[in-house]
Parts: structure tokens; sequence; C-alpha cells
DNA sequence: AGGTCACGTTGACATGGATCAAGCGCGGGA
DNA sequence: TCCCGCGCTTGATCCATGTCAACGTGACCT
């Protein structure tokens, strides 16, 4: 079992192939888009992939020549060091885009992994260029994912710069809770797809550390967890452990 | 004194404020443009901006309306944490871009400061979107700064999460000796523009740190240190310690 | 020329997280 | 239903880096 917990989940059912009636579209590339606009965004994206659990969407040093939007599912990214050791880069889960990290050298630079049995639409690259210059609101929301992954990963430089183990892990932890209520799910219950380890390669941690924050969190009242599944009680001390304020 | 030691600098003096005729271009957004196409981007970027050492180009919260291209000088970018704390995200120098972070939400999200008396390109952003609507290669280009903005960062990430203090100094050192060498300066000799605890902010090391590794590095002929002023002695071995091959 | 101050170095000591090691629990396969 | 193995938890100990403190040094100001 490792579904997440729905309280008004978006309704995968009913997802098609057209951007236009994809149930993703306020969280994926068309946002913004006019009707009209989107009825053309769904000559660019046409193709589908499914991955089991384990399989790569691509790896480091491959060709790069689209970007993958997540339709459902979860993966990481990884990238891999001279000397072998690898580092969790990011978690993606629907409406995320996949590949960014190919066009600036047309190889992919990193690895991408799916968690759990996923789906991705696929986003011809030389066609996503062609078509955001027609479509001027496809253009700047492009613009806009790529910034806020710039952005993001500034936001995974101070975690790892400058906090501590149990700052980071309370900064993960609000962090996928906001990424599943901006789906759907709940805030405070939810199944983690990744293993102790692969958290810990993302914060900098190795995974018996993480282990040990998650117990101290639960015995503090924080949370609950279970293996992958985590309840979180108290968000707001949570926020405060990294230093906002309770919100 | 604070010039790098040019070997074959980039003729500053002859800089002019056309791209077309710039020193840096091949460094710069205007990469692979034809000279026609180099003539069109001279209405795009029109007006320069001179900053005094430890003045802002532009700060957290700002609104975005540009990019700013390095002309001459050296800056950091800092985030900085809810609670007050902040992390320098990376240093730029001539031909580098900054303001990336401000395209997703219309406003900046770090800090962008001058380490030394320096000059940008200012490059109005509604301009650049429209003009790579235009310049098919102009479009791919920018799109790749960015990519390799996002390249940049997941390494950034495998130095904090799983490099030790030497290795990631090391890597730092290297790649500041890559960078000058782009640019026509020494590879083995410069000065830092930052200071110690500059260094080890974005290094997630504490100022002390970073001043024992150097001190370490020198004493085992790696380096010779003094204040700012760094020689790089052994390349190969700095190299090896970051687990790539002498090369 | 001398004073001042920010920056850098170095030493002694403290500690958060890593490492090493043992055991547990749950899901999957036969 | 039982067994196996991966992933997780927990304890004991170690060590890399942080912390605190004192001092050195070069640049700049007057």
């Amino acid at each position: 079992m490792s579904a997440p917990i729905a309280l008004h989940p978006v309704p995968i059912d009913k997802l098609r192939v057209a951007c236009s009636t994809c149930g993703l579209r306020e969280l994926c590339l068309p946002i913004g888009l006019s009707d009209e606009e989107l009825g053309k965004l769904d000559h660019l994206v046409t193709l589908r992939r499914s991955f089991r659990k384990g399989t790569n969407v691509y790896r480091a040093g491959e060709p790069f020549d689209a970007l993958y939007a997540v339709r459902f599912g979860f993966f990481k990214t990884t990238v891999t060091a001279a000397d072998g050791r690898d580092q969790v880069t990011g978690f993606s889960m629907a409406g995320e885009l996949l590949g960014m990290d190919g066009i600036g050298t047309d190889k992919h630079t990193c690895d991408a992994v799916a968690l759990e049995d996923s789906e991705v639409c696929v986003i011809p690259y030389g066609r996503l260029e062609e078509m955001s210059r027609e479509l001027h609101s496809l253009q700047h929301h492009f613009h806009k994912v790529m910034s806020r992954e710039i952005v993001r990963d500034h936001g995974v430089m101070m975690l790892l710069g400058s906090m501590r183990a149990e700052e980071r892990l309370a900064a993960f932890l609000v962090n996928l809770s906001q990424r599943f209520t901006a789906r759907g799910y709940s805030p405070s219950e939810f199944y983690l797809r990744m293993t102790r380890e692969e958290i810990g390669s993302y914060l900098g941690l190795k995974l018996e550390t993480v282990s040990r924050v998650f117990s101290k969190f639960q015995g503090e009242g924080l949370i609950s967890v279970q293996q992958k599944h985590v309840r979180i009680i108290d968000i707001p001390r949570l926020r405060e452990l990294i230093g906002q304020r309770p919100c």
C-alpha cells in the first residue's frame, strides 16, 4: 500500500492525454493558458510513459531531448560524483517537471528514478521551444518553472549549509506536507515513498540520524511515524523549528 | 590591489556598450549568435550600471524586472532564512548572469552584492522574452544558461551533502581556477575577493575550518596562501582530492 | 608614522552526527 | 503459514568540525 491518503484527491481516473482536460493543469506546464492556447498545447504533449518502481526515466550521460511532466507517482533525482558517491537532489511528484538539467549540455546530468509505479507526459523539448515562441504565456511560465527550480535549489543549499539535523528534517516534512496539500491530499498524513537512506542523502545526513530524529520528533509529540507512514501532529511547532512563524 | 593576475586578459578597456563588440561575447548571453543577430541584441542591452564594493545589485523581496550580466568585478549571492541566518549561494564573475531567481515570482529571492567595484549590463527581462521569440539561438542559449545554473546548484548540493571539508575547499579552488582560466587569467594564481566567512558560508563550513584547511593544504605543498592571495601549486593532487582523475 | 579595525590564524576543548554493531519487523515469495 | 531479506531502529563509541578565545597582520585613516 503506497497510495497517499486522499481527502479530496485529484481525480486521477479522469485524466486524459490532452493537457486541456488534465486534472493537473493548474499545477503543471499549462498554468495560465487560455482555452485556445491549451488546445494548441495538446499537440505538444501527446506521449505518455509509465515507469515501474525502481526504473529510470533517464540516466546521467544520456542524450537529452525531452522534459517529463509527472502525471502520477513519485520520483527521485540523483547526481553521481566522479568517485561514485551519489546525492539525491530532489523528489518529484504530480505536476512537477523532470529533465531540465539536460538543456544546458544536451545530455542529462542526473538520474531520475521512479520510487513507485508512475507515469509521465513526454514533452519533446524542441517542440516546447517552438511553441513557446508562439504562446507567450507558455514561454513565460516555462521560464518561471526553471527559475523556481533554481530558487528551490537555493533553499536546499541553505538547508545543507546552515541547518542542523532536526531543522533539516522538519523543513523536509513541512515541504512535503505543503506539496501534498497543494495536490488535494492530507497535509498531516502521508506515506513516504523514499527510504531513510534517500531522505538522508537529500538532507546530507546518514540514515541512522534520520531514523533517530524521526524517533525524537515522535517522542516529543510532533509527529507519529511507523515505517513509511507519517502523521504530522504539530505543524506549528515543526515550523518554529525551522524559524518560520507558525502561520 | 584586487585585480587578478593577468596572463592574457580579456581587454577590458576595449569593452563597449554593444554586445556585438563586447570582449565577453563568447562567455555571455550572445554565445552562438550570428553577426546580424548580435546587432539586434545591441538594442536589448543598452544600460550599464556600476556598483561599488559592498553595494547591492538587488535585494530579496524587491520587484524583479531585469537580469544582469557581469561585465567586470565580482559578486556574491545570498539567501536569508526566516530566522536571519544567511547562506552564500554563489559567486559570479565576468560573463555570468545574475537575477534568474526573480523570474519565478516576479520578486528577487536573494541578495546580490558586489565584492569589489564592479559593472553589469542591464537586460530588461520583458525585452529578453520578446527578443528570444525572434532569435531562436538567443532563446535556446538563455535556456541553456538557466539549465546550467540548475546543474551548478546540483554540484553544490553534492558538495554540501556528501563531501568533507578538505574536499569542499579543493572543489572550490579547482572551480575558481577553471573559471579564471576561461577568462584568460592564470589558472594557478589569483586573489580571492571573498572573506573566509563567505567561503565558509558557501561551503557549509565555519571560517576557522576554512582557514585551517587552507593552512593544511599549504603545509602539504598543494597551494600557497597569504591572506587573499592564492597560488595553486599542485592542481592534479587537488583534483584527486575531489575524486576526479588529474586530467 | 601611528592607531585602529576588520580579517585571518591558531590552539584548546566541546559536541553533533558518523560509524560500527546488534537486533527487530514487515512484506513478499514459496 | 513460514521463512527470508531489506529497511528500520537503537545503543555505544569515535571523530570531524564547531565553538570559544587569544593573538597576528595588513589596509586604511588621520
